[in-house]
DNA sequence: CTGGTAATACGAAAATAGTCGTATATTCGG
DNA sequence: CCGAATATACGACTATTTTCGTATTACCAG
């Protein structure tokens, strides 16, 4: 079972993609022990949710040693883009533009001057078609 | 049970808020067939669906008639903003930036000419800072 | 070798979400 | 008044997700 068409992880398997993509390879360990400082949950539990991912073809593993090391088997961007369009979709009624508007104006989440700069840049470029 | 601090609609509830919001006003039953435009399920499961929302605070109605009127209890803006939030961490790190460059970038969801401009009216006001 | 630590496998409980059948009540046309 | 249509209430079944206990196996220090 290779990486699958639809992938839709659940939370729990997103929090594991975001530090598989970060760290590229890690041990069930290493992640669980990411994980302990948002999360508090037991070692197997992390265990049997990278299984379950491994199964699903969301993660691939190299289990030639006792301590398997673990990858994400999905792409980050790709991902991304599926989940949001469906955000897209469900939250702001398939419109992006009033997702961008919440999106900048989250002040919990503020973006730096060089950050604009690329959403200038990108805005441009769509401009020109 | 008033509106509640920390809002999560699961994914079908969201899809219900969509129309409330929308539609301001509105029967299980105007909900349910506009519902079956893209989903389809049986009424009383539309029904169902809108009474756990009221009684976890996401919607209200009005019961002095036979047919229960509703609305969503929820503010638009907040929910959307509060549920952005979280994908913004779960999803991209946290950087906002990311996820509107995501966003800008999907073919299935093309921007207009027009909201590319709001975009950039907010973009400009934004660098103002 | 042996006991302690650390790893995986696996089953299954607990929590959450979604689905619908059936009972019951109300309304209304004729 | 009667029956069909339409409402709500509510319980229960299914599926999925999250959680963890326990068993088993491997490794290593002494």
């Amino acid at each position: 079972m290779s990486a699958p068409k639809l992938i839709k992880p659940t939370e729990s398997e997103l929090e594991i993609l975001q530090i598989l993509w970060t760290k590229g390879l890690a041990t069930v360990r290493e992640v669980h022990e990411e994980l302990g400082a948002t999360k508090n949950v037991g070692y197997t539990t992390t265990l049997k949710l990278m299984q379950i991912m491994n199964e699903k073809g969301i993660v691939k593993r190299d289990d030639s040693m006792r301590t398997h090391v673990y990858q994400a088997a999905v792409n980050k961007e790709k991902t991304q883009k599926h989940l949001l369009s469906k955000i897209i979709d469900n939250l702001f009624g398939g419109s992006p533009t009033q997702l961008v508007i919440q999106a900048l104006g989250d002040d919990s989440h503020k973006a730096s001057p060089e950050e604009l700069e690329k959403i200038q840049a990108l805005l441009n470029s769509l401009k020109k078609q």
